[in-house]
DNA sequence: AAACCGATTAACT
DNA sequence: GTTAATCGGTTTC
């Protein structure tokens, strides 16, 4: 597998690459162990135009700054007073758009996931999941994709068993007449 | 300085 | 299906 690398996260299509995201492995290297799984879900946020995203309207504050970052960087924040969501940043830097990463297919540290999960049985099953069973955390805002703690590689999954699916996004009611953007996609079984 | 609220989850009934 | 948990960012006073 290849890891990918700066040039695919700038591309400014960011609908083209929260699809083209399904099937890539995100890779974590947290406290020295290694955790990936493969993405099986994602939401794109277009970020200026987009009611959805914390950055509609370029809305810059000390949270959103993470999304003005050029594309391949990380944007972590916390949900809720309790759940850290991970996006990947994407574009050009100064546009502040966003993927979010909803679930993924767990393929190595497995155990490691179970431990971090503590007593709860579900490794996957929803964006602050994710964050739980890879070990990222608020300390992740920003950081660089291309580096070696938390990154991407290239994926293979069998296209003939799963097809991508494209839906609205969740949690996003707030959002007037963006909220029923197709903006979803997901991996399911064919 | 204080209030308000959310790109959710898990444990209930 | 319902609901409590929980806190940083943002808005409002």
């Amino acid at each position: 597998m290849t890891k990918l690398s700066r040039s695919f996260f700038v591309n400014p299509k960011t609908l083209f690459l929260a699809e083209d995201l399904i099937g890539k492995v995100l890779c974590t290297r947290v406290n020295g162990i290694f955790t990936s799984g493969i993405i099986s879900e994602t939401e794109a946020y277009l970020g200026a135009t987009d009611q959805a995203s914390h950055a509609f309207g370029n809305k810059l504050t000390k949270r959103t700054s993470s999304m003005f970052l050029e594309g391949g960087h990380a944007y972590v924040y916390l949900c809720y007073g309790l759940h850290y969501l991970f996006n990947v940043v994407t574009g050009p830097a100064g546009n502040p758009q966003a993927i979010l990463i909803r679930d993924i297919i767990p393929l190595d540290g497995i155990e490691e996931m179970k431990l971090r999960r503590g007593n709860l049985k579900r490794l996957t099953g929803g964006p602050a999941i994710v964050s739980n069973s890879l070990g990222i955390n608020l300390s992740h805002d920003k950081i660089n994709l291309t580096g070696n703690t938390i990154w991407l590689e290239t994926g293979n999954y069998d296209k003939k068993m799963f097809q991508i699916v494209n839906t609205a996004r969740i949690g996003v009611n707030y959002a007037g007449s963006d909220a029923i953007l197709p903006y979803r996609f997901l991996l399911q079984a064919r």
